[in-house]
DNA sequence: TTTATAGTTTATAATGATTCTAAAAAACTG
DNA sequence: CAGTTTTTTAGAATCATTATAAACTATAAA
């Protein structure tokens, strides 16, 4: 199995239900916004197998925990998650609620001058929202 | 009345609770950043006075809708709200869940150089996180 | 000043995303 | 295999937010 290796890796038992979530998240040409209502439904139409909802909520977040997966800061009542796990900023389309995803090479360089005691800065998310 | 005149002009009358509300967000030395319930308890220590809590949503949407709040996009299970309506950016201290401000001038000037057909930009907001 | 009307407040219920629980199943280790 | 730990799962619980609909209020017309 493709993932098998990568799961184990990061100390996650490569299981069935992981393995599967893997192929819809990372098998793909591209990469993808995704609450995780879209996943589940994605998972439905790809997979010919439920996998729990709680499940789907584990695995995301341990996805996430590892870095496989990235929280889009948004305010939505859902929660976005994103493929694209390389630095990048997001569009936020706000009639049609969708994410456009932003390359750094699209947005000048950004230097943030001040600095917080005893703090490092983690990262640097630009989003910049769209209207008609 | 203070806040009577700027809520008239935006067609909100200008209620009991409505002024009060003003008054806890507005009459400050200091713009904030605060969720529905930092808000609710900030109204009680100041206010000898109830406000229902759907009074409180319901405000604070419509003057989100006037401009005279703006919402902060991060991811958290509670909406953040920003009486600093100016053009500025965040940092987001993740042991502390606090929000900092982070004034235009402390960040370069940012150059979104992809566009996006039939749609304008409307904001552009940096969120910076921050670790130990 | 009344009266009519639209707007507002309120308690309470409903919604819905997310998290929790604890028992069953699966993965791993020796 | 046997023992142990991790994971999955259905279902319940949580909790921020929104909806409801009845009582109240600001406003303007009569
Ligand atoms: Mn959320
Ligand atoms: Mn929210
Ligand atoms: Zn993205
Ligand atoms: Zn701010």
């Amino acid at each position: 199995m493709k993932y098998t290796e990568k799961l184990r890796n990061s100390g996650l038992r490569p299981t069935k239900q992981r393995l599967q979530i893997c192929e819809v998240l990372f098998d793909t040409e591209r990469t993808f916004h995704f609450t995780i209502n879209d996943l589940v439904n994605k998972i439905k139409k790809q997979l010919n197998n439920k996998i729990s909802l709680a499940t789907v909520y584990n695995t995301v977040h341990a996805f996430e925990k590892k870095g496989y997966l990235k929280q889009i800061p948004i305010n939505s009542n859902q929660t976005y998650f994103d493929t694209n796990i390389a630095d990048h900023h997001h569009f936020y389309d706000l009639k049609e609620e969708k994410l456009i995803d932003l390359e750094n090479s699209d947005v000048g360089p950004i230097n943030i001058l001040k600095k917080i005691d005893g703090k490092k800065i983690k990262s640097v998310e630009v989003l910049v929202k769209l209207e008609d």
